[in-house]
DNA sequence: GGTTTTTCCCAAAGCGCTTTGAGTAATTTA
DNA sequence: TAAATTACTCAAAGCGCTTTGGGAAAAACC
């Protein structure tokens, strides 16, 4: 059933019933309410593709996976999306996917501008120095950014959690609680969002009247084996750090075994803050004692993201959307008074 | 630059132009070297809701998640569309993906198929009787569903995993190096690949003469804490197993923090064997002992299911496909001989 | 040589929607 | 009562592509 037989059933024009179905205001009220009512009998659905064709909008949001991105996205991808996926529906968007694949990431971007494929994108995993933000305001597609640019705040949208702050704070707890030596387990510092916390950190150490020790600083992709790995090696050394920190929960699944290993115990001989990106499948009260954490719910930006995003393609002159998040430090049984040693 | 004016700078017709690049008979060679080389060089895009609304196909995939299920998903779906994606970009497709939201699930569905915005969809974490097989077959939506539905094998298409064979190997390693105690940590049954992991287990454990005891066997979402939960609660019981099963690598990172804290031996005390779907972030060499695990690349299926898609919606007349992939036992530390108890 | 094929190309008709530019009837205003 | 609004509705023109149904020129046949 399409609009054309619509209309004729209804012995309206074909403008008629689209205006009504689209809410216009040159549509009498009696009208209105036959066409909606006879729409819903029959279910009708506006074909999209002649929609998008029509009037040149997609109703559609690119999210860009390159492969070799993955490994850093990989676990937190779907939680986002699942933020975000709830929004989208909700306002009649889809979301168009692209992973890795042989056609190079820039030339996917160029061919959703030019074709119009999709409203915007949202760029995730931003790095340092990152060629995505030029390149889309060149193409001029809408975008935001989940995280930030480096030192870049001006020239695009974005949403981002304090990371900065949220380590400032977490390194904070720990030298408050006399803890003199401790170890950052981060991601990989080509992101900027490693990079935001490991300054919060070195805030709070010198705050405290401490210097930062690259040998106990790693950064490295957040697998439960690098977390192992590093933790493994931080603690085996004969100046042990006496806390860590830890730019993820994965991390922390292998610094807990390292630790286990070293029998050492969590929370005395080792105190243990990570931050918590609320992945559903690892949980940090589960641990035992349960984890100090910086929580912020990644799913919950992943909507906000979406809002923000969809805010901006409804109306482009609504300026560039800059959000900073707070981050909780919720504080468990993972952090204790420094050990005398 | 669209076709139209396209054609005018080559001074052909709309028609010649779209048949050149498209491939067909009935376009002279010369004509066609001069149209690629044109199109190439001004860098033409078709446009492709035009396509769309002109072929009525969609180049796109659908993948629809439902928030509910999201939970038993959420680490696989990422690793899976990797794969797909590879393959979706390679043939020109798009992924449209759809998550969560107020729409109700089977409403996504119904829209797809009378909309034609997808040509396909992929099914994903399938249960024992799982209604979307008859609806999609209803609604005569192309799709395969990875995994299969409970003991249907015909109506549909599907590729798996011989998850039974695998855990009747698995077990059968445990029972010849003399377990005669073996638990089961599963995913939740309610998941058609969990029940034919217990069965598998079920088969290995009848062979050697044993038999399955419910009080050993749990069936739960496969996350950190419930590996953790389960385990614990399985080797502090005075008759404990002497060797585990776990349907997957999120749970064993729990597992081993439980074995830990109750201060066994993994490989000694209790064997390990895992599922692996080879998920990036946790890798079963890395553990110590490194862990024995029945491995199948979900990465890989996700490549191959959207290959037999693409092939289904290129020639439908080309029957239904059906593919069950072995599973590789791989062994390593975490398995040895029963102790003497 | 005339007739039939083959080869190559074209004009025009959709695909299903939105939107422009009017037009008609009903209601106000002067 | 005539003129000016207002309220509704419509026919038709796109959006950019594919595809149908020919048609003209060239090649092949008798």
């Amino acid at each position: 059933m399409n609009l054309k037989q619509l209309a004729k059933h209804l012995n309206l024009s074909q403008t008629t019933v689209s205006r009504a179905l689209n809410g216009y205001p040159e549509v009498g009220a009696e009208t209105r309410r036959r066409v909606d009512e006879a729409a819903r009998r029959v279910g009708y659905r506006p074909n999209p593709h002649a929609m998008r064709l029509a009037t040149g909008r997609a109703h559609a949001i690119g999210h860009v996976l390159p492969s070799d991105r993955m490994l850093q996205i990989d676990p937190h991808f779907s939680d986002f999306i699942a933020g975000a996926g709830d929004v989208y529906s909700a306002n009649g968007f889809d979301v168009m996917l692209h992973v890795g694949g042989s056609e190079d990431e820039q030339t996917v971007y160029r061919r959703y501008a030019q074709s119009g494929a999709v409203d915007g994108v949202v760029i995730m995993g931003p790095r340092l120095n990152d060629w995505r933000i030029d390149l889309l305001n060149e193409l001029e597609l809408p975008f935001i950014v989940h995280g930030r640019v480096g030192d870049r705040e001006d020239g695009y949208a974005w949403l981002d959690v304090d990371n900065r702050g949220a380590f400032r704070q977490a390194t904070k707890l720990l030298t408050d609680l006399g803890h003199r030596r401790i170890g950052l387990v981060n991601g990989n510092e080509t992101f900027t969002f490693a990079t935001h916390r490991r300054l919060g950190y070195e805030d709070a150490l010198r705050t405290a009247g401490l210097s930062p020790d690259p040998t106990i600083m790693t950064s490295d992709a957040m697998t439960e084996e690098s977390g192992y790995r590093h933790t493994k090696h931080l603690l085996s050394a004969k100046d042990r750090p006496t806390a860590l920190l830890y730019s993820s929960m994965l991390s922390v699944s292998g610094a807990v075994r390292a630790i286990h290993e070293l029998n050492l115990e969590i929370g005395s001989d080792v105190s243990l803050i990570a931050h918590d990106d609320g992945l559903p499948f690892l949980n940090a009260e589960g641990l035992v004692p349960a984890l100090t954490t910086v929580r912020s719910s990644i799913r919950a930006a992943g909507g906000r993201v979406a809002e923000l995003l969809i805010a901006m393609i409804n109306d482009p002159t609504g300026g560039e959307p800059h959000e900073l998040w707070n981050v909780d430090l919720i504080v468990r049984g993972s952090t204790g008074p420094a050990a005398r040693r």
